[in-house]
DNA sequence: AAAGTGACGGTCT
DNA sequence: AAGACCGCCACTT
């Protein structure tokens, strides 16, 4: 496992529940900015059971990323906390429940 | 070794 | 508000 999954993992693992983060913000927070693409990257390889709130990651712009069933996979995890999503994949009033 | 590829992001139109 | 554009960086072709 490489230093950046290592932070990014830790990062990830405290990030609460109902609460949102983004990819840059991640990168930032675990100590690497500029890779935003890698924490996709990495929260891509993520096995299936994986306990991170992988879910809780979506895009700058507040939209879920992901496609497909894992964009439906997503949508409902984060109802599970109360967060909701429009019809264009975007989270509703995706600023009130960012992280810090 | 050069070119392409992402669960991305900031800026400029 | 929405695209186009470019920067970004490790990996794979």
């Amino acid at each position: 496992m490489t230093e950046f999954e290592s932070a990014l993992y830790h990062t990830l693992a405290v990030l609460p529940a109902g609460k949102l983060s983004t990819y840059g913000q991640l990168a930032k927070r675990c100590g690497y900015p500029n890779y935003a693409r890698h924490v996709g990257k990495t929260l891509s390889k993520l096995p299936k059971n994986s306990d991170l709130p992988w879910f809780r990651v979506v895009n700058s712009q507040g939209k879920i990323s992901l496609t497909g069933d894992a964009f439906l996979r997503q949508k409902s995890r984060l109802k599970d906390e109360g967060i909701n999503i429009n019809e264009n994949g975007k989270v509703i009033n995706f600023r009130h429940f960012l992280w810090e």
